[in-house]
RNA sequence: GGCGCGUUCGUCUAGGGGUCUAGGACACUGGCCUCUCACGCCGGUAACACGGGUUCGAAUCCCGUACGCGCUACCA
């Protein structure tokens, strides 16, 4: 039995998408945990609450995790909020912006919790249990013995002041613990997965506040919420299945219930599990997520970075940035890693994400991270931009890497856009621009791929005399000929056919020979781009180096 | 183990009872272009987990099974 679509649409989005007043635009919020790494499944995660505000013209809110932290705040947290930055997702409230419900950092909000807990007592809805850890245990374990969910005896809570005086003349502590109903049905009406029904009775009595006084997670997230006015609670599935026993606290504190949204994991290359920081390893072992980080990896090396795979690999934020990735791309893969507009649009621009984001065409299975396609959007991406865009883009690689002064001077801007324009489509990302080092080093550095220079050189039949009278040929133009891709087409071609030869024949001598490398630009764009005295060192010195080496040792 | 969620090409997905001999994209692959590489263009292989229902008709609705994932902490 199906509703007519028009019904349906309305029932499953609730009215504030239509006719809400600006009052009642959604407050949605990302809370990360300082951990000092941005996921790439936690940006996903932002992305669509971030979506929905922007769609809805309500507020991103990004609030810190960092009940549980010992470490530096500052340097922990640094990396998430950069990375939000470089993506271009920013929060109207939260940290260091503020906003009206300031601190947005939860170390800094537990008088709150404590209130709550005081509240949730009083009412009903908590108790002080004073169990010592191996009974809860024992008790745990028999359940699981016997097949059913575990559920509290409660014979150690205190119910009155003479309980726990008691208890604590036993030399128990208390931690406090939820009184979860004992019967029942909760039932989640999730924007995504629909009505999600469980048993109360199945619900433990989980611990809100420790024996030390210290508050737990789900506490803390639930008091935020109802405090900064969340109305949609978008989060990963794996929150799932905790949602009755926040539901219940909100119930407890007396406040109205958020909207659920529970989006599906991003999961590991080729499988459903859960993207993990923690097993690079074994995501190495996938080839095209190695051929990704062997990507990001030369990048880094050619920077001189110190990067560890604790810190760059592709599950983190800064990988991205830092091999030169488009924000843009990364947000229009994850975007479509659990959403879709239709049966073909795939590239959303920015303005076009957020016109047309919606919860209801989230889906509903785990997505796998997908390197390959992640590379194609950005491909995709970069080709769309105009050569002075990517040459801002490569700039800074050059210069950190030492191969241009910076700032560029006017000379090497210059230089620098020819080069990008004849790489064209082959610089992917913008540290790419790395792999062109023939054109920075000087003519006697040059590095010759070994197996390229036997087997077009040396091995081939008349290539080194081919290249002498190449040089010769070149040495001999006039000072003032024209030395651009065309006129060189035109001066190569009548070379060889003066010799009836092909163009083949002399065409990868001369690039290995003036580039060192069987591959890269077209030759007469590789020529024009060096210009003629440099071409004419470097004939000359791979000339030289044959002469010197010639009986090579066979290659084993 | 218990509870929850999920299952369409290798991957991301479209699909809301007939228009599905299941569409798109990435990957793979054949060809074209070509001085290499990359790009681009044309073509191809490839999926409704399984079993029962309901119905004139099921990828689509219902039930079961299998498999996967998640949760089951005084973690988040």
């Amino acid at each position: 039995m199906r509703t007519p679509s028009r019904l349906h649409a309305t029932e499953k989005s609730p009215a504030v998408t239509l006719s809400a007043p600006p009052s009642l635009a959604p407050r949605v919020r990302f809370a990360p945990s300082p951990t000092g790494y941005l996921h790439i499944g936690g940006v996903r995660t932002a992305l669509f609450n971030w979506l929905f505000a922007r769609h809805h013209g309500g507020k991103f809110i990004l609030r810190v995790d960092d009940t549980d932290t010992q470490r530096n705040l500052a340097d922990a947290l640094a990396p998430i909020l950069d990375g939000f930055r470089w993506l271009g997702i920013d929060w109207d409230e939260g940290a260091e912006v503020g906003g009206p419900h300031a601190p947005y950092y939860q170390s800094e909000r537990l008088a709150l919790y404590q209130a709550a807990v005081e509240k949730l007592l009083a009412g009903g809805f908590a108790y002080r249990d004073y169990a010592r850890p191996e009974e809860t245990q024992a008790e745990r374990a028999e359940a699981e013995a016997a097949k059913r969910p575990y559920v509290a005896s409660r014979r150690w809570a205190a119910e009155s002041p003479a309980d726990r005086a008691r208890f604590e003349a036993e030399g128990r502590t208390s931690a406090v613990r939820l009184r979860m109903p004992r019967e029942g049905v909760c039932r989640i009406d999730d924007i995504v997965r629909g009505t999600v029904e469980s048993e109360w009775a199945a619900e433990a009595d989980h611990v809100i506040q420790r024996a030390d006084g210290t508050c737990l997670y789900h506490l803390a997230s639930v008091v935020d919420d109802v405090e900064m006015g969340i109305t949609h609670v978008i989060r990963a599935e794996e929150h799932l299945p905790n949602t009755p026993r926040q539901i219940f606290i909100f119930e407890g504190l007396g406040a109205p219930l958020p909207r659920f949204a529970h989006l599906p994991v991003v999961a590991e290359p080729g499988s459903r599990v859960k993207l993990s920081k923690r097993k690079l390893d074994k995501y190495l072992k996938n080839p095209e997520f190695a051929e990704l980080y062997q990507h990001g990896r030369r990048i880094a090396d050619r920077l001189r970075l110190e990067v560890s795979p604790e810190t760059f690999n592709p599950v983190i934020t800064d990988f991205y940035r830092i091999a030169g990735f488009l924000p843009e791309a990364i947000l229009n893969y994850l975007l479509l890693l659990g959403w879709s507009l239709d049966d073909k649009t795939e590239m959303l621009a920015l303005p076009e994400q957020i016109a047309h984001f919606s919860l209801e065409r989230v889906g509903k299975s785990a997505a796998s991270f997908d390197p390959k396609k992640l590379l194609s959007f950005q491909e995709r991406y970069m080709q769309a931009l105009s050569v002075d865009e990517r040459l801002a883009l490569v700039l800074p690689y050059l210069e950190q890497a030492g191969w241009i002064a910076a700032p560029a001077s006017a000379a090497d801007r210059e230089k620098v856009r020819s080069i990008v324009a004849a790489a064209a489509d082959r610089i992917k990302v913008s540290g790419d621009i790395l792999d062109y080092d023939e054109f920075f080093v000087a003519d006697e550095a040059l590095v010759y791929d070994p197996k390229a220079f036997d087997k077009r050189i040396r091995s081939a039949a008349g290539a080194p005399e081919l290249l002498a009278a190449m040089h010769d040929e070149i040495a001999a133009l006039p000072a003032d000929a024209a030395f651009d891709a065309a006129a060189l087409e035109k001066l190569l071609t009548a070379f060889v056919a003066a010799r009836g030869l092909g163009l083949g024949v002399i065409v990868h001598a001369v690039r290995v020979a003036v580039a060192g490398k069987p591959v890269g630009f077209g030759l007469f764009d590789i020529l024009a781009l060096l210009g003629r005295e440099r071409v004419l060192a470097r004939l000359a010195r791979t000339l030289r180096v044959l002469e010197a080496t010639p009986n090579p040792p066979e290659a084993s």
